[in-house]
DNA sequence: TCTGGTAATAGATGATTCTCTATGTAGTGC
DNA sequence: GCACTACATAGAGAATCATCTATTACCAGA
């Protein structure tokens, strides 16, 4: 058998042939003239090597080559309607993968966002990558995820972004500190105090350092804390005070205040961020649809900021 | 996704592509160059309607689709390989189906070949019929079998036939029978006692009476009987005398013997028939060849008669 | 024997495919 | 930044395909 010219057109035909018993009707099931259908058969047979019909009685029955053909083709058809149904699945993006890097203090905030995504879509799978800022631009550049969330994106050269939400930056110290009762503190009141600082890497270190520098302002005694968390339970137990994200606050921080400083908060913004040199899985693209529309559901009223129809519309004029 | 012009080779290349990492390298597998193994994944990328592989670290990797499109591919080239591997048997004569059709009286004798070949081919299924040579030669018009034997054959107009065993006819009588120690008896001396004869359909009472009309002779009283076996047991029973086929009787009949009666044994065979105008199964095919090269171990060397292989001439020269 | 339906063949044509060579472009690794 | 390898594109010729119309051949039932 050559199977080099075998397509699937000649077994879909062959397949409405074998099922009708007759070629004329073949011919009008599919839209074709008799001589078609007939010619198309030829081919098929002189491909098998085989005889595959004969006629009985007036009908066109397979022969036993013919039989075990009818057979594989309807598996092999069948399959590929499965596969078929599989791509649109893929690209409503029901189904399917995609993975998203957060920078760390983001992760106290998408899964809101990521839960019910879950539950309306389970067929698709998603995997988060979590770290710092530094590590996240070193996946982003090895264009290892779909998705990225960063508060400052990088350059945007090869990516465009669309920002989702609040990201304040506030200044926080142990429930009962001498200036919670202020009503206004400058930063230059809290310089002599120890700051407890997130690593290098971190985007919340970065936003701080240069609001301080834009402030003319340097750090006295710091120290540092690879994690939001250990640092809000550092900044609770009198360790010393911290600009922290407001969303690694819990809802109720009895043992923690927000020191009204002035400047304060940083305002910055989570942004989702694709690359425009990577395609963007179906999944994805379902993924930030489903933000945009849900969005309000998932956050608190005072942090939305939902400007992905702008990314969405940046994505579709790169694709196109 | 538009199946309509989806290739098995197409299939085969992206296989080779997808499994190897790299279009150049699937190409010296399959002696292509590599600009035809790159447009031929672009034409099935486009029949798709979805990127099939990325660049990832140098090495080509399927995306979502593609890998799924892997996994049909693969079970779809695997379905054919076993389709092909079908055929190769079906071609072998290892496995398939044939009928054939008997007359009556050579029921005794076509086991001893069926059973060896059943047991060297058991993938292959065989139908027998049996029944007189008037509805054999109805089955015969109707194209119902592959394979028929007869005595004599019907017109050879749209078949072959070739010969395979000496199907002697001769007259017994009940053991103790007045003219059984004679050496020679004439078929007028026998005219006065009764003949028990098969029904009209039946070729040994055509053969029979069809030499009797050479011989200018005609019958007494006659008893009819539908079966070899009645008509046996009937003689033996002194009912009268018969014509029968030596092959009825079983190797030891101490109850009967066989009457030296001048001009008798009348001289038929038995042939297997093909007809020209229908496809002979592979099957059959290899139950003719098999009978060809295993017959003489199969009968009594006295009724051997082996013209197979003319049969099979003639069926190559039809087929050709 | 005519008639109707069905399959096969012939002949034609535009589209598609297959495959090549030659050349361009883009990552990878040093 | 350079060399190397691998993929993409362009262009071209031969082959094959898909499909049609028109005609022929075959078969069964009236």
């Amino acid at each position: 058998m050559n199977i080099r010219h075998l397509t699937f057109r000649l077994l879909q035909v062959y397949v409405a042939v074998v099922r009708s018993g007759s070629m004329s009707e073949a011919a009008r099931l599919l839209h074709l003239t008799q001589p078609t259908v007939s010619q198309q058969l030829k081919r098929l047979a002189e491909a098998v090597g085989e005889p595959l019909l004969e006629s009985r009685h007036g009908r066109l029955v397979p022969t036993e080559a013919g039989s075990e053909l009818y057979r594989a083709s309807r598996e092999v058809l069948g399959r590929f309607a499965d596969f078929d149904d599989y791509l649109t699945a893929l690209r409503g993006g029901e189904r399917g993968r995609f993975s998203i890097a957060l920078v760390n203090t983001a992760q106290y905030v998408l899964p809101r966002l990521l839960g019910p995504f879950s539950q309306a879509h389970p067929e698709v799978d998603v995997t988060v990558h979590i770290g710092n800022r530094r590590q996240m631009l070193t996946r982003f550049e090895r264009q290892d995820d779909d998705l990225y969330v960063f508060s400052h994106p990088p350059s945007l050269a090869h990516a465009v972004a669309g920002r989702f939400l609040r990201n304040p930056l506030v200044a926080v110290a142990p429930h009962g500190h001498a200036l919670a009762d202020r009503e206004r503190v400058t930063m230059r009141e809290l310089l002599g105090e120890r700051f407890l600082l997130r690593e290098p890497g971190s985007a919340t270190r970065m936003l701080f350092e240069s609001w301080l520098q834009e402030q003319g302002l340097s750090l006295g005694a710091t120290l540092q804390m690879a994690s939001n968390e250990a640092i809000r339970v550092g900044v609770a137990a009198g360790l010393g005070l911290a600009v922290l994200s407001e969303h690694v606050l819990p809802p109720e921080h009895p043992d923690l205040v927000i020191l009204p400083v002035a400047g304060l908060p940083i305002e910055s913004h989570w942004q989702f961020i694709v690359r425009r040199d990577r395609r963007l899985s179906h999944a994805a693209l379902g993924f930030l649809r489903f933000a945009e529309g849900h969005l309000a559901e998932c956050v608190e009223p005072r942090f939305l900021c939902n400007e992905i129809d702008g990314l969405l519309a940046g994505l579709g004029e790169a694709g196109a």
